[in-house]
RNA sequence: GCUGAUGUAGCUCAGUGGUAGAGCACUCCCUUGGUAAGGGAGAGGUCAUGGGUUCAAGCCCCAUCAUCAGCUCCA
């Protein structure tokens, strides 16, 4: 292995280097430690396959991981991160929490939400949706499967065909699931004569797709065959290019904001002119693409790292990376140019010059994947979600059975105030209850004996703060409402 | 897809060739308790699936499926 090294960097010229750890000579580009008595902590974490060259056509090699610290301090700091990320873990708390599963017989990285993560899901499909709306998207809806025809035109068929599902033959056609929502898009965006005026037209779906994953990359919610795009294309001429830039990182930050996410970093996606012919388009829509991302990066004043030669083939990309709780990346939002299907599908718009021009596409999506951004959320917090997400707001907690009824007009009060609200009348006692509903995370428990039913009053229980004595039912629901009204992340 | 590991009750897991187990959850009974687990009884299993070896398989062998840790690839 090491001769593939030395063959390859001992050419007439080249500088090599040798490092030595008493009696142990290695050939390697380097730094090694000076002497193997600075590692003071080190522990031997995994045993693994890796590709020889990080190529899956070579043979793969055992890999032995480890890791190392100057002290034993760092080290404990290293797993004891690693042990909070897997106390967050979203498979676990999504089984505990009861938010979602993945069922065997129906098959891999398809999900199926349950009652607790369906009513989350409905919550950010609605927020999301309305605010669409509140900035001048039109909201449609296209079907999950179409002809094998259509993604000849698109070029799916082509460039993207390993990752859909096989056609099915129906009547004399094949018919294929979508794997991407533009060709339905654009098909709407086709389906009448577009004026300069019309422009810039925003169509947005929450689209489901299907894309084959290969076996062993399914994780959980975050790497899935059937997903929820909340995806929408914009058509525009070249001038308006800028606003709308500018507009999709005004809504992405106001996604972030609102689920929770106070950081991210951009990125933004150019192509390699030297590689020129590996991207389609004209030189001048690239670089007034470029350009025009470019400048809605800086009038947001948002910094960003440009990286040349990761744009896709029809177009440069602005990527947005949310940072979690624990200070992971995960990349979601991403806002891209595609010069590819407008041409493809031959899209136009008359000009106020009367003639017809070829409108420019971005394509946006803001969540992501809803799975995936459900799987981050779930994560970042830990499965305690702020009372405007949580599944249960309030757990009813009537210290006998003679205080059941009274729960019972505490528990329609809180509905009709719309509030999510869980009464636990088992055969338990209070202290049994407090601790189950505690588990399951639920922002608010309202315990109730005789002297909140004489007094038309609940004694709350703040996740995360514990007793905070008997306040009026009036006052508890005005609060509550207010927190949610706010989306409050606090209690 | 590849390498390695794992798959037993709803959940977490024990069981290493000879009658399938525990805790929690669930049902019923007793208990009516003031801020994180009261007590008792009961019910619950094609031991992932399909083959094979054996007098006998949850356990050994093969294949398939799924999951996990990585690799590779991505929202």
């Amino acid at each position: 292995m090491k001769m593939h090294f030395v063959e390859r960097f001992t050419q007439p010229g080249e500088k090599i280097s040798l490092y030595r750890n008493g009696a142990f000579v290695d050939f390697c580009r380097g730094p090694h430690v000076p002497s193997t008595s600075r590692v003071k902590a080190f522990k031997v974490l995994s045993l693994a396959g890796a590709y020889w060259l990080g190529d899956e056509k070579n043979p793969q090699l055992q890999r032995l991981y480890g890791t190392a610290f100057f002290n034993k301090k760092e080290m404990d700091e290293h797993f004891a991160r690693l042990e909070e990320a897997a106390r967050r873990d979203h498979r676990v708390l999504g089984k505990q929490l009861d938010l979602f599963s993945i069922q065997e017989i129906a098959g891999a990285g398809l999900i199926f939400w349950h009652p607790k993560g369906g009513i989350i899901r409905k919550i950010m499909e609605d927020w999301m949706r309305e605010e669409c709306i509140r900035r001048g998207y039109d909201l449609v809806f296209t079907p999950h499967v179409m002809r094998h025809e259509l993604w000849k035109i698109s070029g799916h068929a082509g460039y993207y065909a390993q990752n859909m599902y096989t056609p099915m033959e129906l009547d004399d056609a094949d018919y294929q699931l979508k794997p991407m929502n533009c060709p339905g898009h654009i098909l709407i965006y086709k389906n009448t004569p577009k004026s300069y005026r019309d422009l810039p037209v925003r169509l947005a779906e929450l689209g489901n797709v299907y894309r084959y994953e290969r076996s062993g990359t399914m994780h959980g919610l975050l790497r899935v065959r059937g997903f929820t795009q909340d995806d929408a294309h914009i058509f525009c001429t070249p001038e308006q290019i800028e606003d709308e830039v500018v507009a999709c990182i005004d809504f992405a930050e106001a996604v972030l904001k609102t689920f929770g996410f106070a950081e991210f970093k951009v990125e933004l996606s150019t192509w390699d002119p030297k590689d020129r012919k590996n991207y389609a388009g004209s030189d001048d829509k690239w670089s007034l693409a470029i350009d025009s991302l470019e400048h809605a990066l800086q009038r947001k004043g948002i910094p960003f790292r440009t990286i040349s030669g990761e744009a896709a083939f029809y177009g440069p990309k602005i990527d947005i990376k949310l940072v979690d709780a624990l200070g992971r990346l995960w990349q979601l939002s991403t806002v891209q140019f595609d010069f590819n299907l407008p041409a493809r599908f031959d899209l136009e718009y008359v000009g106020e010059d009367g003639e017809r021009h070829q409108p420019v596409m971005v394509h946006r999506a803001l969540f992501g994947s809803v799975e995936r951004f459900f799987g981050v959320l779930i994560e970042h917090y830990a499965g305690a979600f702020p009372l405007w997400l949580a599944p249960m707001q309030v757990g009813l907690v009537p210290i006998s059975e003679k205080h059941i009824d009274y729960a019972k007009t505490v528990q329609s009060q809180l509905q009709i105030a719309g509030l999510r609200v869980e009464l636990d009348d088992r055969n338990e006692k209070m202290n049994a209850k407090i601790r189950d509903l505690t588990m399951q995370k639920i922002p608010y428990l309202l315990v109730m004996g005789d002297k909140e039913a004489a007094a038309n009053a609940v004694s709350v229980r703040t996740r995360g703060k514990g007793d905070e004595g008997s306040i009026p039912l009036e006052e508890f629901i005005a609060k509550a409402k207010k927190l949610v009204e706010e989306k409050s992340t606090y209690l």
